[in-house]
RNA sequence: GGCGCAUUGGUGUAGUCGGUUAACACGCAGCCCUCUCAAGGCUGAGACCACGGGUUCGAGUCCCGUAUGCGCUACCA
């Protein structure tokens, strides 16, 4: 048995977005289970459009996720004359022909079949050309095209797609398709099957807007004398009202890098792509990397295009709810060791990241972090969301002020807590609860009015932690200075 | 228009060879816990399995048709 090759095969025409990253991951998945090779290549054959920048995007993309590649990247346009030798080849073996046929020629004919309700095929002039008459516009210096020629033997093409199934298509319903233009460009038809021979990959993993071309690639690889690779076509990833997801109408939720902005954890964003589309078969949904890697398999792979449940404009589900809550159960379970560096990172991006922190307060700060995290959903919650927890200048939220910080008591209160916590010997839970239970019960309210008040007071918010292990995480000296500023916005 | 693929609650999915009260998760609602919460616990609403015919004692599961959606239909990739 010869090594299994798959390959992930982006055009640098934009950003990696989510669809090609789930293609990307299942080509990874299918690789590293069955110890094949991932290959990358960068087919930039359509130089309009194909830009570095959109290329860098890509590998930043996949690397930042951790699909990591075992070849490449391959560029396609460095293979060019490749296609182009196969392409002829195939005309000299009788299995491509030259086509004389201009655009306008061709333009008018489609035009007429469609006024016709006719379906439009190419009709196979220069197919018949005779030697004489291509020599004679050959002499003429006349452009043309290289078709091939299907066969017209009223046979089919037919495959088993890993995915779909088996898979049958008449030869009489694939038209003599264009390989090389007439400036002697190959096309992505041509490409495609000669770097995938070349660099003789076995599996063909892709998205299904890739099946109704298989067909016709199938026909090129049996022509070329090479053998024929598996299929396995990826169902497509639409947006609720069962459109393809594109930046130009969605926006940014479609990049990767978005994801990897708003505080994503890449096997977070990996683990909600992989089940967009493929299902181990059990009720369980978060999988590591290794766990998906063992239960991979294409019979696992669902044949209707998914849906990316996401709506313009809310803000707090900026993206598929699914995908956000994946990733809050990521940032709550993942080991504290591995997900320090990557907080530690988002703090070092907002330059909130201090020395102390990975010196004498690492401690401090691993335990934040962890106490924080329940509650957070992305890594970038731990810098906005947490602030007051790290800095000093955080803001008072409105809606906690008007809900905590209305009592007229509190004005009192809460720089008598702050009294009574500045003289507290040891400042632990245990301390400083008995210390605002006391005052409370002097002052006969209830403690929760104080607890509560304190908590906008501390952190300028109506939700976190339970309090106590606020007000201990966040230090005496901090918390006796902000009891006493706080009391000022009480009216 | 032609060719192809698909169709289980709002979303993602499970339902091997036809016999289940159609399962799980997200989201949603309510309740509990509690010093708060977007945290945790519990409960619930929500699907006549697109529709119509068959086959069968019995179909989400098999067959045919229809509808709808999506893809392809380029000298784009």
């Amino acid at each position: 048995m010869s090594e299994i090759r798959v390959r992930f095969a982006p055009s640098p025409t934009g950003y990696l977005h989510v669809g090609g990253a789930r293609t990307a991951l299942f080509n990874w998945l299918f690789a590293r289970k069955v110890g094949g090779k991932f290959i990358l290549r960068i087919e930039d054959t359509d130089l309009e459009r194909s830009t570095k920048a959109a290329t860098e995007t890509i590998l930043q993309g996949l690397t930042w996720l951790g699909l990591d590649w075992d070849e490449g990247p391959y560029f396609q346009t460095e293979n060019i004359e490749l296609h182009r030798k196969r392409a002829y080849q195939l005309v000299e073996s009788g299995s491509s022909y030259r086509c004389f046929c201009t655009k306008q020629e061709l333009d008018a004919k489609r035009k007429e079949a469609e006024a016709n309700k006719v379906a439009y095929k190419y009709d196979g002039t220069c197919r018949r050309l005779s030697k004489s008459e291509i020599d004679a516009k050959l002499a003429e210096n006349r452009p043309f095209v290289i078709r091939f020629a299907v066969p017209q033997d009223g046979q089919a093409v037919t495959w088993n797609d890993l995915v779909y199934g088996e898979q049958v298509k008449q030869h009489s319903d694939i038209e003599d398709f264009v390989m090389i233009r007439a400036d002697g460009s190959p096309l992505y038809i041509l490409s495609n099957v000669v770097d995938d021979a070349d660099q003789r990959v076995t599996h063909v993993v892709r998205g299904q807007d890739g099946l109704p071309n298989t067909p016709k690639q199938i026909l090129i690889y049996k022509a070329l004398g090479e053998p024929v690779p598996n299929f396995a076509h990826l169902p497509l990833i639409l947006d609720n009202s069962r459109a393809k997801l594109s930046k130009r109408f969605h926006g940014d939720v479609v990049m990767v890098s978005f994801y990897q902005e708003r505080g994503f954890i890449p096997d977070a964003l990996l683990n909600f792509l992989a089940l967009l589309g493929w299902s181990p078969g059990m009720d369980r949904e978060i999988f590591s990397r290794q766990e998906m890697i063992e239960l991979f398999s294409f019979e696992g792979v669902n044949r209707s295009n998914g849906v990316f449940n996401f709506r313009k404009g809310d803000e707090r589900n900026w993206t598929d709810p699914k995908a956000l809550w994946m990733n809050a159960e990521y940032v709550s379970k993942t080991d504290l060791t591995t997900l320090l560096p990557m907080v530690i990172e988002e703090f070092k991006s907002r330059g909130m990241w201090r020395e102390e922190y990975e010196k004498e307060k690492a401690e401090w700060f691993a335990k934040t972090v962890d106490l924080l995290r329940a509650r957070y959903r992305t890594l970038v919650d731990f810098p906005t969301l947490g602030r007051a927890y790290f800095e000093d200048d955080f803001t008072y939220e409105d809606a906690a002020v008007s809900k905590n910080l209305k009592d007229p008591l509190l004005k009192e209160l809460l720089p008598a807590l702050a009294e009574r916590f500045a003289a507290l010997e040891f400042f632990t839970l245990e301390t400083t609860e008995e210390a605002l239970r006391k005052l409370a019960e002097e002052s006969g309210i209830k403690a929760g009015l104080i607890i509560n008040g304190a908590r906008t007071a501390l952190t300028g918010q109506s939700v976190g932690p339970g309090m106590f292990d606020v007000i201990v995480t966040i230090g005496q000296k901090r918390c006796v200075e902000r009891l006493k500023k706080a009391a000022q916005l009480i009216s």
